[in-house]
DNA sequence: ACTAAATATTAGTAAACGCTAATATATGGT
DNA sequence: ACCATATATTAGCGTTTACTAATATTTAGT
């Protein structure tokens, strides 16, 4: 095929073709992404990044029912997303880090400027 | 509910119950999410992230179909993850904005301290 | 120990999504 | 004008995924 006739594109290809990197962590991360890309978790997390809720008041905040809020919330504790503590007879869930406020920041500016 | 006493929960709760601003988004941030939560999508983004690409070579790099790669490629236009130009017979797609790489590479630091 | 409250789990269902295969639409070269 | 190449689109199918409803577990208070 000689479509492609630019150095550069050739040299993006090679870069990429074999590296074990590159297809190393395709799935880690797209998980993430895919963990955030459920609306209804989405509101979880915004919920969180303002601060350490229970589970009753995540399903207030967001409008989910209770069922359905716990198991988004093991999901996104399955992909560190979220971690919990136990504190009397409620759970509460918090961001697990930093990266997850940086990365939801960026999208809300990025779909900003549509 | 008395299940939550602390008065921070109660902030919490106050501040995004009715919040505009809390609605308003969910759905934009978490469709970016959800694009970039597809690991052929992904591929195809970490690609673009090395360069601007043919769509021949995107194939040939992520190792999927012209169909489908042109069906990913199309959703990520739509939703303003990618770009698109012209150049005799082909199209040559790259990354649209700097946030993209941001949350990419975001993403992929917090894979990696699992 | 018993009851109520808070959270977690499971099974079943319906909808969303990505893939394949076939076809359509350019665009460039002869 | 015709053919080949590059990309896009469409329809149909199978899988994945999130929801609901019901049930289980855990903990606190009496």
């Amino acid at each position: 095929m000689d479509c492609c006739y630019s150095e550069k594109h050739n040299e993006i290809r090679q870069k990429l073709a074999d590296s074990e990197k590159f297809l190393s962590g395709v799935e880690n991360v797209s998980k993430i992404f895919a963990m955030l890309g459920e609306p209804n978790r989405m509101k979880i997390i915004l919920a969180l990044m303002e601060g350490e809720l229970c589970v009753y008041h995540i399903c207030e905040i967001t409008g989910g029912k209770q069922s359905a809020t716990s198991q988004h919330l093991r999901k996104l504790k399955d992909t560190h997303i979220v971690k919990s503590r136990k504190e009397a007879n409620q759970v509460l869930y918090s961001i697990c880090d930093e990266h997850i406020y940086t990365i939801v920041k960026m999208a809300l500016e990025h779909s900003k400027c549509l």
